[in-house]
DNA sequence: TGCTTGCTTGGAGTGCGCTCCAACTCCGTA
DNA sequence: TACGGAGTTGGAGCGCACTCCAAGCAAGCA
């Protein structure tokens, strides 16, 4: 794919500044959890640098080292996880980029559909903290009047 | 909240009306999750009717009759878990609940902290869902202008 | 030279919340 | 009396998203 490089390349290139230590620092994520990714193929081509980087710097046993590209996409992965969209819809999402423009519409489409979703998921949750704040209510004015609330279990 | 009931007895035993099936159709929950919720204690002393009912009722193999009172727990152990609290956490609450009125204040405090838990992945999705937008609104521009957008995989 | 630190790998294990299975029992209808 | 359908049990299995493990390598330092 490319050349041996310490430094710069053709723009769609880029040798990566962090280790996988740092990038465990600045996303929250394990290192576990970002080689996982990258088997699963959530995550391609993160760039390599080490003692086997015989020709292209992936050889086996390589160190990682992400660029600032690679941040950006974990972000967006970041937001999407925890909005709920499932990991396999994000990998989805990542083999379309890869195929390239024809897959605008689709992807498009895909956030629209996962838009919607949290946004009833918002609904969901504001409608269940009326169900919260009455109960709570309830044990409120139950410590007024020392009375009792209807709840219990059997 | 519920009185209705057809066969009464000692006022805090009261024979259900509905057999699983019936829940399961009311609640959308499957029988499984049903009587695993029992099991786990997250819903004891179900009433029960039929062939080994010597006694109480409560025979290996005999049938569960859930009450308009289960109803009503299933109602809220649902709302609570469709906020995404854990079951280990409903099911201290539930062992609060029969434990009696000395734990109020804990039962109280528990859902209070929930709520801020709510609160907080209300606020959560909100902040993604305009990462959304922002992403949508990308797609929708490029389409306009036939231009590229920055993401990319690898 | 040995030790620590940080990283590498494939594969196995974990925790949660169900979900299903096998083998059985009743009940109602024909 | 036979049969279908709904219910019972304890325990095993599943899907997801990690999480950890064992074994090994390379660099830096005393």
């Amino acid at each position: 794919m490319s050349a041996t490089q310490q430094v710069t390349t053709p723009e769609d290139y880029e040798v990566g500044k962090y280790s996988i230590g740092e990038v465990v620092e600045r996303t929250g994520l394990t290192a576990h959890t970002l080689r996982w990714y990258e088997r699963i193929g959530l995550m391609r081509h993160v760039s390599r640098q080490g003692p086997r980087a015989g020709g292209d710097g992936n050889g086996r046993g390589s160190r990682r080292r992400y660029s600032d590209h690679d941040l950006d996409w974990l972000e967006f992965v970041g937001k999407m996880r925890l909005t709920g969209m499932p990991v396999a819809d994000m990998l989805r999402y990542a083999e379309m980029i890869r195929l390239g423009d024809e897959t605008r519409a689709a992807r498009r489409e895909l956030l629209e559909d996962h838009r919607e979703e949290v946004r009833n998921r918002i609904s969901d949750l504001q409608s269940c903290l009326l169900v919260i704040d009455y109960k709570i209510e309830t044990y409120a004015d139950a410590e007024r009047s020392n009375d009792d609330e209807h709840s219990q279990v059997g």
